[in-house]
RNA sequence: GUGGAUGUAGUUCAAUGGCAGAGCACCGGAUUGUGGUUCCGGGCGUUGUGGGUUCGAGUCCCAUCAUCCACCCCA
């Protein structure tokens, strides 16, 4: 076997694609439910998109990023992630001019350069929901609202709903400056990924999953605690929407989006029994991003899910995905005759609408039910010197295995 | 980027340093007009790749690639 998949990707084959069609009917039926309409970008976009929102010193563009020259010298990025190119899209198209209030979603591969493990790939599906053009603290449960019903109708009921708020630029450096006073004290007991974090970012001490550090950030300031007077009254609106329609969450003041654009809201769905990668889906709101990207400052709100890890947690959940595609009808011929007005047949078959194949070659008739069988074909029709003689079809149900005859479909055949 | 485990037939796995095997799947036949049961028959695969040690390597050593798991990070 000389090529393989590049590592950290896959293929889809037929014995799953099946699932992932399912995945994604149920998504866009649940979108276009809340009145999102579909948006396609591009798979590269120019790579300071990605550094100029999700910041330069995240890590996915730190070292995530597949980052490149094209043959005139232009620096592309396969895309991180999805909401910055929708960002770039609705600025560049000017998609406020035609409603208050966007709503898009989108589906796609996105690419990051990162050791695969259990539920994380190089090449991965995303889909995700963007509300942009309002602050209204109503929006962000409607996102959240959004993707428990998209969960319900995949008949998903076991995940964690933990909700955050992360705060605006205008309080949290009084925060990070109350955790920093915080932690200084006992910056020998941390570890030693948390004494670099106490330095760069203390918000992801919080993050840590070592023990100690863990014990430690236990009575450390929460920054709902340290939210300013708009914050707080926006996190107490959403909470309220989410009690109102009936959402159970939990207050989780541990989440720290990767993100360097997300201001207020914060959430992320759980699935604990997937292992490390445990976040199925996650967002918030980033009511900074429109204007870094160049727009107008204009309030989002959006969420985004990993098609692999719900696929993997529906799986360990045995939940109904439907079932692989069955086929109408496999042809089976004998002879010279009938050999000859198979492609007639067929051609007629498949235009009423009956799904058939018919194999030219030809093998056994034990073969050729077995291939029937193998398709999952609901009938096998046979067509022989005595079927032409009578201008009749047998026709076998292969789930019964009872056999009948029925007319030629056009006399003209 | 760091650590651990693992790479043998389509697949799941065997093989005290001494002739590369089995179950399942697949193909053919028993049944030249009938599948899913049964019986019979069908396996030369660069043992992931490249070096090394050895009379001899699937087995030991080194490198490399890949997969899995964890760190990190996140979907």
């Amino acid at each position: 076997m000389k090529f393989k998949a590049p590592r950290g990707t896959y293929d889809i084959l037929p014995s799953e694609s099946w699932k992932w069609q399912h995945l994604t009917d149920v998504f866009r039926r649940t979108a276009a439910l809340f009145g999102f309409e579909e948006i396609v970008t591009p798979v590269l976009e120019q790579s300071d998109l990605f550094e100029r929102s999700s910041g330069e010193s995240s890590d996915i563009v730190q070292k995530e990023m597949y980052r490149f020259q094209d043959r005139k010298g232009r620096t592309l990025a396969l895309r991180p992630e999805g909401t910055a190119p929708v960002v770039r899209s609705f600025c560049e198209h000017h998609l406020d001019a035609a409603a208050r209030l966007t709503r898009l979603y989108y589906i796609g591969p996105m690419f990051r350069y990162d050791r695969p493990q259990a539920g994380r790939y190089r090449q991965f599906y995303q889909y995700g929901v963007e509300l942009i053009g309002s602050h209204n603290p109503y929006y962000d449960a409607e996102i959240i609202a959004f993707e428990c019903a998209f969960l319900q109708n995949l008949g998903f009921n076991d995940y964690e709903l933990h909700i955050n708020s992360v705060g605006c630029p205008c309080c949290v450096p009084d925060y990070e400056a109350a955790l920093s006073a915080y932690f200084q004290p006992l910056k020998d007991e941390l570890c030693e990924d948390c004494q670099t974090r106490l330095i760069k970012n203390p918000r992801r001490i919080l993050d840590c999953k070592i023990a100690h550090c863990r014990d430690l950030s236990r009575s450390a300031p929460v920054i709902l605690d340290h939210l300013d007077e708009d914050c707080r009254q926006h996190f107490s609106e959403v909470k309220s929407y989410l009690d109102n329609i009936g959402i159970a969450y939990t207050i989780d003041p541990r989440i720290v989006r990767g993100l360097d654009y997300y201001t207020h809201t914060a959430f992320e769905f759980i699935y604990p029994a997937l292992g490390a990668q445990n976040t199925i889906a996650g967002g918030g709101r980033y009511n900074g991003l429109i204007e870094q990207v160049g727009g107008r400052s204009i309030p989002a709100v959006g969420i985004a899910g990993g098609f692999e890890r719900l696929l993997l947690a529906l799986e360990r959940q045995s939940a109904d995905l439907g079932s692989r595609p069955a086929l109408d009808i496999t042809l089976i011929t004998i002879g010279e005759t009938a050999q000859k007005m198979a492609p007639q047949l067929i051609h007629y078959l498949r235009q009423t609408g009956c799904s058939t194949i018919w194999d030219p070659e030809k093998p056994s008739l034990k073969a050729a039910f077995k291939a029937a069988d193998a398709q999952k074909s609901r009938y096998a029709y046979i067509i022989g010197d005595d079927e032409i003689a009578q201008l009749k079809i047998t026709r076998k149900d292969m789930i019964a295995g009872t056999q009948d005859q029925i007319d030629w479909p056009d006399s003209s055949l």
